[in-house]
DNA sequence: AAATTTTGCGCAACCGTTTGCCCAGTCATT
DNA sequence: AATGACTGGGCAAACGGTTGCGCAAAATTT
């Protein structure tokens, strides 16, 4: 009842050593069936039970991810995390947490503790306003891989695994335009984003495709908060030419978007449409969702990232094998509309 | 650059013992003010940190919380995580994640798991149809002091952090009762949860303030899937007396209900009333949001538990002594309403 | 029957840090 | 000058498991 069992416990028991215990208990051929079932037995009587936290200090290894990540309460991120868990557990990881809430400093904090605790690789989404990354750097003189996802830092010679924006953004463009729409506002993120430069290109693209003018005027750049977006969307309706539909940066900035519209007086999917990216799995509920959603299978980056994560720390994969994979969004048409 | 520091590696550099080292960096006072220096100070030219895996197995202790919770895209769990995690960090603790997804044998694994990766203590919120809980009093042999929240098993001799829904029902009933209400129809959860015959005690208390008399079959018991609660709205929608306010089990049971109802052809807000428990942060975006939610503090359920088990690990709290820590719901009108 | 290989297991070091105990030198007390 | 009390630091064990190497006995080959 005091400590639990140990290996030399069994070894004592038995009149062994306790390197024959282990090797028992691992199944090594060089040990007699006879003891080796002896041991396995007595094992299993004593409810033993290796001392992970002696194996993780022996192997320099913890069987443990650390996972950087701004907010779970944002729908994308608590889906991708499922993706993550399911992955790692499958492989006997386990997932440490730490969410960056957004903040850069918080951000660096946790790299430092994650680091401190040993975990044997990292997968990161990036604070939106995370511009320095020394402090990834510094994980390499540690030689702790790290893969990124979603949020990606603009550098080179990283893994990582996020959406194309573009392809969805020109599907839903092109819906717009197909539905008539001519004039197309797009409330935007940060410019810097490498998310919202795509947009940016899918929208581009999907004009010009229909020999449209693209005008840069019609693509505003928020911040994502519900002032940035109020802003911008006061921005957009005072514009010279009448904007009848807009493309929000997501399903939050879209809400905030529509509330505003309706304060104006607008009569939303008459005056003014709206699609968006996907966040919310509920906006079913929503009094105006947007008409179509473009899809950014947060479930799958997690499982990717995840996977590529574990080839670098099996070393199927050598660390400077750059793994970038792009997943195409893809715009999902809301049901019933 | 190829291992990193060691505390041997500067004791040989200065001539001195590794124990000696060890104490200078943990400003022992029998090391001399001379030799601390030089220590710390060779320590940080060569920057070292102390190997964390080897200091968990030597202390045997990991600075590691386990956290196991049905489901972090339920935005009740996601708010408690954070709670949970800021306080975990400001001891200097970390997060292990396990989502159970309301699956019994999962959750059950996941504890063994994190049994096995020696995490210090236990967070944990039960999956939905967990009864048996074997898997718990096994943790107590290996003396992992678990709190729950939330979420609490029906067992005697256990920390828990719970809000009463009781408080947050009567007033919830009350506030329809002074609008003039007379039938209120509650979609309750399943029965054997404590939280349901929190719910179904609170609306009692409240119809019986107003010497009227309790209807047990306008109290019905759903699964909180769309399907039942659609069930349990035809159920209340057909009774022999007219239903003119629903009290819903949650946000989410809410909006399920509320697109019933508008299929019926029913008007939201004069036909009939919603009420119901705060899971959404987004439901000011909703078509028909409640009137009224009943707010359950996840954050502050997090923090709670969380400042319980580190208690129970720094040794200030025995683990005989139990914590059972009740928050009091409230009703939170919803604005502009 | 001798030489060789295989089989089965033990010895001991090692991973990095902490800590109880011991010891030598210094200083102060009688 | 002898005794005692500090001061500053070292020795070595311990935490639990893994692994390279060595060695004897058994089995196989010649």
């Amino acid at each position: 009842m005091p400590n639990p069992p140990t290996i030399k416990e069994i070894a004592k028991r038995l009149n062994l050593a306790a390197s024959t215990v282990s090797r028992a208990l691992h199944d090594h051929p060089r040990i007699g069936l006879r003891t080796r079932l002896k041991v396995q037995e007595l094992a299993r009587e004593l409810q033993y039970e290796p001392n992970q936290t002696a194996i993780f200090f022996q192997q320099k290894k913890t069987f443990t991810l650390g996972i950087v990540l701004p907010e779970l309460s944002e729908a994308f991120f608590s889906a991708a995390i499922s993706g993550i868990e399911d992955t790692a557990n499958k492989s006997n990881y386990m997932v440490l947490l730490g969410q960056s809430h957004d903040d850069t400093e918080r951000e660096q904090k946790i790299l430092e503790i994650m680091k401190n605790h040993r975990v044997d690789g990292l997968l990161v989404s990036l604070a939106k306003n995370t511009v320095n990354y020394a402090h990834f750097e510094m994980l390499r003189k540690y030689n702790i891989p790290v893969v990124f996802f979603d949020r990606i830092p603009n550098m080179p010679d990283i893994h990582y695994v996020a959406s194309n924006m573009e392809s969805g953004t020109i599907q839903a463009v092109s819906l717009l335009l197909r539905q008539g729409h001519r004039v197309i506002g797009m409330i935007n993120g940060p410019e810097k984003l490498i998310a919202s430069q795509q947009r940016t290109t899918g929208y581009q693209k999907a004009i010009q495709q229909q020999r449209l003018k693209y005008d840069a005027s019609l693509n505003v750049n928020a911040d994502l908060t519900k002032e940035g977006t109020r802003n911008a969307m006061q921005q957009l309706l005072s514009h010279k030419r009448k904007v009848t539909a807009i493309v929000a940066f997501n399903d939050y900035v879209s809400q905030d978007a529509v509330q505003y519209a309706v304060e104006q007086g607008l009569e939303i999917n008459k005056d003014i449409s709206f699609v968006s990216y996907a966040n919310l799995p509920i906006s079913s509920y929503m009094a105006f969702p947007p008409l179509a959603s473009v899809e950014q299978y947060p479930y799958l980056q997690g499982q990717k990232a995840t996977e590529i994560l574990l080839e670098l720390l099996s070393g199927k994969l050598a660390a400077d094998q750059y793994q970038q994979i792009v997943i195409d969004s893809r715009l999902v048409i809301a049901p019933g509309r």
